[in-house]
DNA sequence: CTGAAAGCGCTTACAG
DNA sequence: CTGAAAGCGCTTACAG
C-alpha cells in the first residue's frame, strides 16, 4: 500500500556512506559509549545528508519491545473518557511510549476484538476500561504472556492485574455526609447502573453515610439507569412522579447530574433550590454549566497519569503482585446544592 | 522489554504443527484462494490449538505497509479537537486503521517531532491540523515519500497537499447577516488572532456582510486574543470599556463565546439581551450551557470523517493532485441572540 | 495446490 | 573500538 517514491535509504546505506558496517552504524546511532566520537560523528553526518528515517518498528521486531500501548474504553465522546485520556497520553508522552486506541461502548464482543487487535500491533501493555460484566479470561491471559495490564476506573471480577481508580465508597459516603450537613434527610440517589463497580462502591457510601447518620434508606429513591443524558432523564422524571420526593439528589455521575438539573429547569424546578444536586467527578461541563456543579472529584487526569505511569514501570519490568492505586475523592461545592430551609439562593 | 513467560508461538511452530510449509501456513492464514479447504482448516486448528497471536507489525515490515495512522492536532483538552478525534477515529476503525496521537501546543519544534516520531513509527498516512506559521517543508517532505497527509481545519501556506476544513467565509457570512437581520448595526468581533487561517476567513465573511448590508466597520470592534477561555475573557473586557459599545459579538469560536457569556454574566449583564452573542463550531457544551448558544455549525465530527476517508483513499493509491473538502457551515440558532429592539426575552 | 529460499530493516551476541 | 553472521516473525516471488 505504502509507496515508495523516492529509493528507501536504509541503515546499510548509511553505513555504506560513513564507510562503517552495518553494527557499526546502529550503535552509532543509538549513542552507544562502545563507538568513537569520531565514527559517531561521521555516521551522523551521513544519516542527514542521506535523510535517514530510523524505523522503529523494525528495530521493535528485532529487539523484542514496543513502544506502543494500548488504550481500551467505553467511548470517546464523552467527557470522563477524554479527561481520562489527556492524562494517560500526556503521561505516556514523557516515556517516548504512542498510544493506540480502541472504543468498545460498552460491548464485551468488541472489547475482545480489541484485546486480539492491540495484542496482535504488539503492544508493550495494556490500559483498560473495562466492560461490565466482561470476561476475566482474556485480560488473565495478558498476564500469561507477560504483556502488563492495567485495569482503570472499573474493576472486574476475577482480574488479577493492577488497578488505578478513585475510592468509590469514600466518594458517595463525603457526598452524602454534605447533604445531610445542609439538613436533608431524604436523599435519592439517581442514574447509573448496579453492573458498573463504580456504582456499588458509591452506593456503598451512600448506605454507610446514612447508617451512620441513623437514617433510613428509602429504596424508592434508589434510581437505576444507563449512565447517559437520556438515562439521567428518565431517572429525574421517575423521581418526580414519586408521591413524596426528596430534597436531595445524589446523582451518579456529572452527566447524570446535569441531565438532571436540565429537566428540572425544563419543568420550572430550580436546582439547588427545589432540589440539591450532587454529581460525581467533576468533568469540565461542571463548571460550565448553571447552576455550577456541587461534586465529587475523581480527579480524572490524575488517574490517568497514575495508570500510565503504573503500566510504564510494569514494562520496565517491575514484577511486583498486582497493585492498586487509589484516588481519594474529594467534594468541590459549587451552586448546585443548597440549603432545603431557606428556599432561596 | 516486553518479557515472554510462555514460549513465544510463531508462524513456523504453527506450521509444523499443521504439517505444511510457513509459506503455506501464512497464505492459509489470510485466506488465499491458492490454499485448498481442507488444509485452510488444519491450519485453522494448529492456530487455535497453539493460542497463535498473529505478529501485524512483522507483517507490515515484510509486506511494507501500515495500519497505523498519525493524528497531529493541537491538545487533547479542547472539546473541537476531541470532537474531530472522535470522527476520525470512528472512521478509521472501519477500516482497520489504528491512529497514533500526537498534541503539539502550538509549538512548531514539537510539530517537527511528531512528524518525525510518526516517520519512525511507519505510519501509512498523517492528519494535522497545523501550527499557525510553521513551516511547510516537512509537509511536503511527506509527499516526496510518498507518505500521503492531510491538513485538517487549518490551512498552511505553502503545503501542497490535501485539506479538509469548513468553509469559514460563509460562515463568517451566514453569522453577521443573522445578526443584521436581527436588527444590529454594530457588531463585534472577538477573540482569535490572525494567524490562524480560520480566523482569516471568518474575518472576511464578517466583512463582506457588512460589505453586502452596506454597514460600515469600526476596526475598534474587533478584538483579537487568544482563543482560549482566558482570551475570551480579555477581549470582552477591552469591548466593555469601548465607549460605544456594540450590541452584537460574532466570536471567534464558542470557547471564546462561552467565556465571553460567563464574563458578561459576573458583571451583572445578560447574555442574548445587553450582547447578542454568536459562536462558532458547535462544539458539544454550546448545548450545555445556559444560554444555550446561537453558533456556526463546523460539523466537526464530519470534518473528521472526511480527512479520515480522504487519507484512506490516499494511501490506498488515489495519486490525484491535491484535494480540498470545504465543509458547508449551518447557522444553528438557539438562545444567545435575541432582537436589539425588544430589551427582554 | 504447496515448499525452499530470500529478504523487509533493524539489533545482538560473538570475535578480533 | 569495529565487523561478519545470525535472526526478530513474517511475506513474496519463484519453482514444481
Amino acid at each position: 500500500m505504502m509507496k515508495q517514491k523516492r529509493r528507501h535509504v536504509t541503515l546499510e546505506h548509511v553505513a555504506t556512506h560513513a564507510g562503517v558496517s552495518r553494527s557499526t552504524a546502529s550503535l552509532a546511532l543509538r549513542g552507544s559509549s562502545h563507538i568513537s566520537e569520531a565514527t559517531r560523528e561521521r555516521v551522523q553526518a551521513s544519516m542527514r545528508e542521506l535523510g535517514y528515517i530510523y524505523d522503529r518498528v523494525a528495530a521493535n521486531l528485532r529487539s523484542k519491545d514496543s513502544s506502543t500501548v494500548g488504550l481500551i474504553i467505553m467511548e470517546l465522546a464523552n467527557p470522563f473518557y477524554s479527561e481520562l485520556l489527556v492524562g494517560i497520553h500526556h503521561e505516556l508522552d514523557k516515556f517516548g511510549k504512542t498510544v493506540i486506541l480502541g472504543t468498545t461502548f460498552d460491548s464485551p464482543a468488541i472489547q475482545e476484538r480489541l484485546l486480539s487487535t492491540m495484542l496482535e500491533n504488539r503492544v508493550g501493555g495494556i490500559i483498560l476500561s473495562a466492560v461490565p460484566g466482561s470476561s476475566s479470561e482474556p485480560i488473565n491471559r495478558f498476564r500469561d504472556l507477560g504483556i502488563p495490564l492495567v485495569l482503570i476506573n472499573r474493576k472486574l471480577q476475577g482480574a488479577e492485574c493492577d488497578f488505578v481508580g478513585v475510592d468509590n465508597v469514600e466518594g458517595g459516603r463525603i457526598a452524602i455526609e454534605h447533604l445531610i450537613r445542609k439538613g436533608h434527610r431524604r436523599i435519592a440517589f439517581l442514574g447509573g447502573l448496579p453492573q458498573l463497580s463504580t456504582w456499588r462502591g458509591r452506593k456503598q457510601g451512600y448506605d454507610e453515610a446514612h447508617r451512620m447518620a441513623g437514617l433510613e434508606i428509602d429504596p424508592t429513591l434508589v434510581i437505576e439507569s444507563r449512565a447517559t443524558r437520556q438515562g439521567g432523564i428518565e431517572a429525574i422524571q421517575k423521581l418526580l412522579a414519586l408521591p413524596s420526593p426528596p430534597t436531595a439528589a445524589f446523582c451518579y455521575n456529572d452527566t447524570i447530574a446535569i441531565a438532571v438539573c436540565m429537566h428540572l429547569q425544563s419543568v420550572g424546578l430550580v436546582p439547588g433550590r427545589d432540589l440539591a444536586i450532587v454529581g460525581f467527578d467533576d468533568i469540565p461541563e461542571a463548571t460550565i454549566f448553571s447552576p455550577k456543579l456541587t461534586t465529587v472529584s475523581s480527579y480524572i487526569r490524575l488517574l490517568g497519569e497514575h495508570a500510565a505511569r503504573l503500566l510504564h514501570a510494569r514494562i520496565d519490568g517491575a514484577d511486583a503482585p498486582p497493585q492498586s492505586v487509589i484516588v481519594q475523592p474529594e467534594l468541590i461545592v459549587r451552586d448546585s446544592c443548597s440549603d432545603p430551609a431557606k428556599k432561596s439562593e
